[in-house]
DNA sequence: TTGTGCTACCGTACTTTGTACGCCTTACTT
DNA sequence: AAGTAAGGCGTACAAAGTACGGTAGCACAA
C-alpha cells in the first residue's frame, strides 16, 4: 500500500510556490524547499519548467489573471477607471510578498495585458488624448504600487522592530514620539480611495479643460 | 616598486558598491565582484563589514545622508512639506536601482529619521493631528516611492522588450496600440509636482474642515 | 635589538542554491 | 512481449556568502 501523493502539475507547483511566497517571502522560495513541499526531488520540478524564472512567471500570470480576469464595468470613466484600479489593488493587497513579481511581470501575461487595454479604452473613449492617458495610468498605477510597497514593508520591518531601535532616542525625536503608533496603524483601503479620488477628480478637470 | 593601490575603507567600499548598484542593478553587487573592483581578495572586505548586509545598509546610508541631508526650510507647511518629499523623490530618481535598500532602510538610518521627525513636526505645528500627520505621510510616500518604482522597471524591463512581446498581437489590443510609445514616455518630475500638488490641497482643505 | 601586539589583508574550505546530465520506472501502445 | 514516452530521481558542478585561522608590516616598550 504505497502512499499515493498528489501527482504532480504545473498548477500544483504555481500554487505551492504562491503559498510559500505568501507566507514566508519571495526569498524564502528556493527549489528544494518547493520540491519539499511537493513531496518530491527538487530535479523532478524542472520537467515541468524549465527553471525557477519561469515558475516566477507562471506565479505572476496566476496572480494577474485571478485578479484582473474580467473587468468590464459600465457607467462613467471615472467609475470604471476606479473598478480597474481597485482590482490592481487587490491583486497587490492580496499578495503584497508577490509584489516584485507583479510589478516586472503582470504587464507581461494575458491578462494584464487586458487589464491594459481596457483602461486604455476607457480613458480614450473618455476624451482623453493618448499622451493624457498615459500620465493618467503613469500616476494612478504609481500610486497604487506604492500602497503596495509600503505594504510589504510593513509586513518586512514591522513597527516594533522601527520602535526597538528608537528607544533611548526619543529625546531626539519629539514629534515622531508624539505620532508614535499611529505610524503603523493604517486604514489602507480607505486611504487608497481617497488618493484615488482625488487624483481622478483632477484628472476629470483637465479632461474638462481640454476637451 | 609596487603598485600602491588606493587603501581599503569603509567609504571606498561604500562608493564601489553603490557605482555597481547604479549601473549593473542590486543582484550584480556581489562580495566577489566588490573585492574586485577594489583590487582586493573578498575576504578582505569583511575586516571592515561584519557581512553583505552591513554593507547594503552603509550604502542605504549613505543616498539618504547624501539626499536627505540638512531639509530646514521655511514657508507654509505646504511648501516645507512639498520640500521634503522632493528630497525623497530625489533621492529615488538618484538611485533607482537602489530602490529596495532604500525602502527598507531609509527611514532606520539617522538621517532618514532625521528627514521624518521634521516632516512630523512640520505637520504638527500645521495643526494636524497625529492620526491625520500619519495619513499625509503614509500616502505621501507611497506616491513617490510608487514613482520610484515605476522608473526601476522602466530601467529593468526596457519599452523596447514589452513592445516586443506585443508584436503580432496588435490586433488585440487596439487601444494599447493607439496609444504606443507614449506610455514610454514620461515627463515624471512634472507629474510628480502634480500629484504632490493634489494631494496637499487634499490634506489643506482636510485641515480647514477639521481646525 | 628583540619581543609584543595591532591592523589590514588573504587562503582554504564549507554551505546554500540553481541546474546540467543522464538513468530508472511506470503505464500505455501495438 | 517489446517499445516508447512521461514523470521522477541521483549525482555533480558552479556561483555566492562567509567561518576560521592565518601572515605581513608597523609601532613601540624593554
Amino acid at each position: 500500500m504505497a502512499i499515493t501523493r498528489e501527482p504532480l502539475t504545473r498548477l500544483r507547483i504555481v500554487e505551492l510556490a504562491l503559498g510559500i511566497i505568501d507566507t514566508e517571502g519571495l526569498s524564502a522560495l528556493n527549489m528544494r524547499r518547493l520540491a519539499a513541499a511537493a513531496g518530491v526531488q527538487p530535479m523532478s520540478l524542472y520537467h515541468h519548467f524549465p527553471n525557477k524564472d519561469a515558475i516566477l512567471g507562471a506565479v505572476a500570470e496566476s496572480i494577474a489573471g485571478a485578479a484582473l480576469g474580467d473587468q468590464r464595468a459600465a457607467g462613467t470613466w471615472q467609475e470604471r477607471t476606479r473598478l480597474l484600479f481597485a482590482g490592481l489593488y487587490e491583486l497587490v493587497q492580496a499578495h503584497p510578498r508577490a509584489l516584485p513579481l507583479i510589478t516586472t511581470g503582470v504587464l507581461r501575461t494575458p491578462s494584464g495585458r487586458h487589464w491594459m487595454e481596457e483602461l486604455m479604452g476607457v480613458l480614450l473613449e473618455a476624451g482623453f488624448t493618448p499622451d493624457a492617458a498615459a500620465r493618467v495610468y503613469h500616476l494612478l498605477g504609481a500610486f497604487t504600487l506604492g500602497l503596495g510597497y509600503a505594504q510589504l514593508l510593513s509586513l518586512e520591518v514591522p513597527a516594533e522592530t522601527i520602535i526597538g531601535e528608537l528607544t533611548g532616542h526619543w529625546a531626539d525625536y519629539p514629534n515622531l514620539l508624539r505620532v508614535g503608533l499611529q505610524l503603523a496603524i493604517w486604514d489602507q483601503p480607505a486611504d487608497f480611495a481617497t488618493g484615488l479620488d482625488v487624483l481622478l477628480e483632477r484628472f476629470a478637470k483637465e479632461l474638462g479643460e481640454a476637451g
